[in-house]
RNA sequence: GGCCCCUUCGUCUAUCGGUUAGGACGACAGAUUUUCAUUCUGUAAAGAGGGGUUCGACUCCCCUAGGGGCUGCCA
């Protein structure tokens, strides 16, 4: 049975790397049956962020990737929290101690500071605590029994470190990459549990993966390095056998290339990097994420699934259930992918377009109390329906059907006194009077009417006809004028056309 | 600097030794739309460079270049 796990740390909002990572370990888990466990990576008290993990659990759940076990569900492998494991650490760290893999290192962080400015004098650039420094150094290695009891005596503080022995090949196997070999002389002792009590995340992985019975370990390049210290960790402890399977995924890179995607991309490039936005009583710290943007969760699943993978024919759109069918981890990139905002864009308007309004009126209805309007459901239906086939994002309904829901018109005055004609004037008159008869005040009723008036009036329909559109959106682009007018009702239309020749008649 | 990973159109990618190197996004052009958007049709656009292996390399190997990651008592 595969069991999957999702391990974030709560140091902020998820972004979308971390997202695709959560998705493929499910679709992995689900599609062979197993289980997707999240698990909390909190063993850094600094950079703890408080509503993290809640933002972590309910984007997961906006995504549809809710997990089978972990801080929120329970289940027999937890606590699903680092935070609350650190009895069990310390117990794994110590037992590592006694077979001497590991050993306690009561250097400070001056000395150890010192030691690299020492090494980086002698004209090496980036020293590390290795098997020829750390004899060199203060630790259970280089002391005696007694002066180690001692320091301990006086609470002298410690880390625990792993005993890196140089000169033999470390080989890790990664199902994405094949064999990776690393020479143990470029492995530095690594700290394994820190003087505050806490694991690194090297310890607190190896031991949880083992304790929660993880099969498959699917996570971003950026572990690879670190992957030849974790199958150590697994020899040094004898789980060699149990090992789970290592798949290092594609890092997902900045739209110009330079460099993986990070949280504050976001913000530079004008489009979400996080699937929920998160508010803050400072503006400059709230983010945008793809819900605020009026993103589908659906369409973030499956762009997220196509940045690093793909099924290998040459259809795009895929559900989640379609996805967990298809998936296959053997065609899993080995090269990182860029964030592309406009497929991105596009993936989500295949989705929109399939939106029922009953599907989209709470959104709708929050998008609009966003923008501090109040519309009630039969003129945004009526809206949604006009306005769906040219949108991308379903929040533009109504960013771009502002008008539908205030009076205060955005007049582009410019564009619409060069198109302006004092017949115009006449004849919107003309059809504003007629307007007040035709009922019902359907979109086709009203076109019928005022063509007839614009052709018996001699007036070309480009003239008139984008100003009758601007009348009553204030712009001459825009959708169908008698769909917009059959949605403001014959009233408001009626109204619009007035003030509109009111407005420009002196020009 | 060291170690590791990667390299097909601008972007995401198909190809698993023999193809006119295919698709999608974007771009451009045309059609539809009185406008814009949508939709439809079409066009341009790629195997980093150099060596091998082979009857034959995008595909296998090596080198170079370029990109990326790691190099913390962060994850």
């Amino acid at each position: 049975m595969t069991r999957l796990r999702f391990a974030p740390s709560p140091t902020g909002a998820l972004h979308i790397g971390g997202i695709r990572t959560a998705l493929y370990n499910f679709l992995l888990a689900r599609q062979s049956g197993g289980t997707f466990i999240l698990r909390i990576e909190d063993t850094d008290q600094t950079r703890y962020v408080p509503g993290a993990e809640d933002y972590i659990i309910r984007a997961l759940d906006w995504l549809g990737l809710t997990p089978d076990e972990g801080p929120v569900q329970g289940g027999s492998a937890g606590p699903y929290r680092q935070s609350e494991r650190t009895a069990i650490y310390q117990e794994y760290a110590m037992k590592l101690v006694a077979t001497g893999k590991a050993y306690l290192a009561f250097d400070t962080p001056e000395e150890l500071d010192q030691m690299r400015q020492r090494l980086q004098d002698k004209g090496m650039s980036m020293p590390k605590y290795d098997a020829a420094v750390r004899k060199e150094m203060n630790n259970s290695l280089t002391r005696s029994a007694g002066e180690v009891e001692a320091q301990l005596q006086k609470k002298v503080p410690y880390t625990i470190r792993l005993r890196v022995d140089p000169g033999h090949q470390v080989s890790i196997v990664d199902k994405i990459r094949g064999e990776v070999v690393f020479d143990s002389t470029e492995l530095d002792d690594k700290v394994l549990l820190k003087a505050d009590g806490f694991p690194t995340y090297h310890l607190a992985n190896v031991v949880d993966d083992h304790l929660m019975g993880i099969t498959d370990v699917i996570r971003g390049e950026e572990w690879l390095p670190s992957t030849a210290h974790h199958v150590l960790l697994y020899q040094a402890f004898g789980w060699q056998d149990t090992m789970p399977e290592f798949s290092h995924l594609p890092l997902i890179l900045k739209p110009n290339g330079q460099g993986k995607l990070s949280k504050r991309d976001g913000q530079k490039f004008g489009f979400p990097v996080f699937p929920l936005g998160w508010p803050s009583e400072n503006p400059d710290e709230s983010i945008a994420g793809f819900d605020t943007f009026g993103f589908e969760p659906e369409a973030v699943i499956n762009f997220l699934a196509f940045l690093g993978w793909n099924p290998g024919t040459e259809q795009e759109i895929f559900s989640i259930r379609e996805l967990i069918g298809v998936f296959d981890p053997g065609r899993i990139h080995k090269s990182g992918a860029r964030f592309d905002y406009d497929k991105a864009l596009w993936f989500n308007q295949q989705y929109v377009q399939q939106l029922r309004y009953t599907e989209a009126e709470t959104r709708l209805k929050h998008y609009a109390a966003e923008a501090g309007y109040a519309p009630d459901s039969t003129r945004l239906e009526g809206v949604f329906n006009l306005l769906q086939p040219r949108i991308h994002r379903l929040s533009e309904i109504i960013s771009q059907g502002y008008y539908f829901f205030s009076d205060a018109l955005h007049y582009e005055d410019e564009d619409i006194r060069k198109k302006w004609d004092p017949a115009v004037g006449l004849v919107m008159e003309e059809i504003a009077d007629a307007f007040k008869t035709v009922v019902p005040f359907t979109a086709e009723a009203s076109a019928s009417t005022a063509k007839a008036i614009i052709q018996t009036s001699g007036l070309k329909m480009g003239v008139i006809m984008p100003l009758l559109r601007a009348s009553l959106s204030g712009t001459m682009q825009g959708p169908d004028v008698f769909g917009i007018a059959s949605v403001l009702g014959s009233e408001q239309t009626i109204q619009r056309f007035h003030l509109f020749v009111k407005r420009y008649h002196a020009s």
